[in-house]
DNA sequence: CAATTTTGTGTAATCGATTTCACTATCTAT
DNA sequence: ATAGATAGTGAAATCGATTACACAAAATTG
């Protein structure tokens, strides 16, 4: 195959000079002869010899790998960050390594051990699945570039991507007023994840703010990854002596599991019950009625905390940075326009 | 953090002894004096000694990296398989690089280039979006030890592990027969892809081989990942004179796709309109009508990949293996039992 | 008890790069 | 023409492990 093993010594014999001059040709063109280096790119190019990673990475400290630790892949939110990241890290000849299907709060540390360090140039960590207190447990023993994904700059010591989710569950929240609701669910994730946290807060907080208090509000908690717990919430909502007449759920996977629900109790949505997700998951055009959500532009988030790692590797003085990506609200079918 | 870049060397020296003493209590423990052993093991616990893997890696010329390649991460069936394949070697202290969303029929070797295979102990390689002759052209470049998922061992040369497809399409076949269906429809995926053909084949064959001459079989191509393209297909499907009454969707994405385009038409499934589709992705459980599938078990065809290729790396002498795994046809709401 | 094997350990080479240091040849400045 | 700077290259050290080889001490053998 390409490289057939050839060795750095190999090329310097082919070539006539030593390994030092192979390399400076390699690494630093311009300190090597014109006419010397092309006789050694020449035979580069006919051996397509490629410098041994590890040697290469055991001599200068710098491997050509970054690693990724995410709560899960079956989540195409994850997958899409996860995707975003590799696109742009194979464009710099940077390959991912990912640690996934961890539960970081059972034991935080052995997310990290699963990978040593020494072996990659840095990390993409997603903040989503993180759990009190274990963030900074994680983050402490970190001694590469980090940066984090979905997590609100508590700790500025790392450079983040997040999406602007307050603003995004504020939308929903301003669009249900707008129709004249006056009780309003929230379905949440597991009530530990800092993403169900903060978006569940800032719709508090805004009601608050506006002095909004005849609006009901009611919430169940449901699991992130598991529609049927989403469908089992909207189950318990309507359980109720009141029932919501509209509902924000904290991502779309349990949006769909609540849209299953309430298609089961005859419920009509949007006209009995008007639900909106969060992600905008492909699935969402075809649920019946197709959802109406908060896009969340994933892709962009892996791809831009790609580019801010390698900013980071390059330049270590280099000020961590929090980038904010704007949502949308959506409109599709199960909300009233 | 753990390995807070102790050598072999101050090891050696904590513990007065050369680090090829350190290095042999650690592989062949067997060999050294008890007593000199446990001294060294205290040292390393003590000081949370871990060897640099890189300069195992270098010396011994095997790495602790598994590289996958993967068309793409966002459909859920591979993505199961990635973390299948992932929690069997976080458990042999494997880290996977994974390589996803290149399209394997551009350029088939930058796939290949995009990750040095000295730095890997070997590959699991998806076969589904391989085109014709790109599975043979990279096959023949891998000099690690691989094993190919999801493809029928037309090379013998490594072990692969595969659903029994073609087993799948012909009962959901079978199934749409015995409910007195005279024209069935087939929403394939893109018809140069392995999975399109070999399930495609199978159907034909079946009829073909049953003399069932009086059933009509219609094939319209989609794209397995684009829920689209299978709402377009049953669109056109139905634009046709005469209009099937079943179809069956080659994966699930595709499957939704139809049944949205289904809704869209007000065809009542499955009353006047049966579907069913091949994975079982999980949003199959929600949507309406909830869709009637043929289950794959992805996590395990990853996990049992992740095993057959850790006895090849082990046992280079190893023979090729074939794993199929059964399907199985999971009757939900879009067909009629 | 001498001869021989076994056991345990250290020295040094090796893996394949990078990089410091030293050296020679050329070039500039006086 | 000579001192000093500069350019271009090679020899050898280094990164952090593993391992072939050598060797001394201990155990076995006759």
């Amino acid at each position: 195959m390409f490289n057939i093993s050839h060795t750095i010594s190999d090329i310097a014999r082919l070539a006539g000079v030593s390994t030092a001059t192979v390399s400076r040709a390699l690494n630093t063109p311009e300190i090597v002869q014109a006419e010397t280096r092309e006789r050694i790119m020449d035979v580069i190019k006919k051996t397509n010899y490629v410098p041994n990673p590890l040697a290469k990475a055991l001599s200068t400290g710098q491997s050509n790998l970054v690693g990724m630790l995410l709560p899960t892949l079956t989540n195409s939110v994850f997958a899409q960050m996860a995707e975003g990241c590799q696109h742009y890290f194979l464009q710099h000849n940077l390959n991912l390594v990912v640690i996934s299907g961890q539960s970081y709060h059972e034991k935080e540390l052995d997310v990290l051990k699963s990978i040593d360090q020494r072996q990659v140039k840095g990390f993409i960590i997603s903040g989503s699945a993180f759990v009190d207190g274990s963030f900074e447990i994680i983050m402490d023993n970190i001694d590469v570039p980090a940066v984090i994904l979905e997590r609100m700059p508590t700790n500025c010591a790392y450079s983040s991507v997040y999406i602007d989710d307050e603003q995004g569950v504020i939308d929903v929240l301003k669009f249900y007023l707008a129709n004249g609701h006056t009780h309003i669910a929230v379905v949440s994730g597991e009530l530990n994840f800092v993403a169900s946290q903060r978006r569940l807060l800032a719709i508090r907080n805004y009601l608050a703010d506006n002095c909004l208090h005849n609006v009901r509000l009611s919430v169940e908690a449901a699991r992130f990854a598991d529609m049927e717990s989403g469908r089992l919430a909207l189950h318990r909502l309507m359980e109720r002596a009141d029932k919501p007449t509209a509902i924000i759920c904290l991502n779309d996977i349990i949006a769909l599991g609540a849209l299953k629900g309430a298609n089961e109790l005859g419920i009509q949505v949007p006209a009995d019950m008007e639900i909106i997700g969060f992600d905008n998951i492909p699935m969402t055009s075809y649920s019946t009625p197709a959802l109406s959500t908060i896009n969340s532009p994933n892709a962009e988030v892996g791809q831009r905390a790609a580019r801010l790692l390698l900013e980071h590797i390059k330049n270590p003085q280099k000020k961590p940075e929090q980038i904010i990506l704007p949502v949308e609200l959506l409109h599709r079918e199960s909300s009233r326009v």
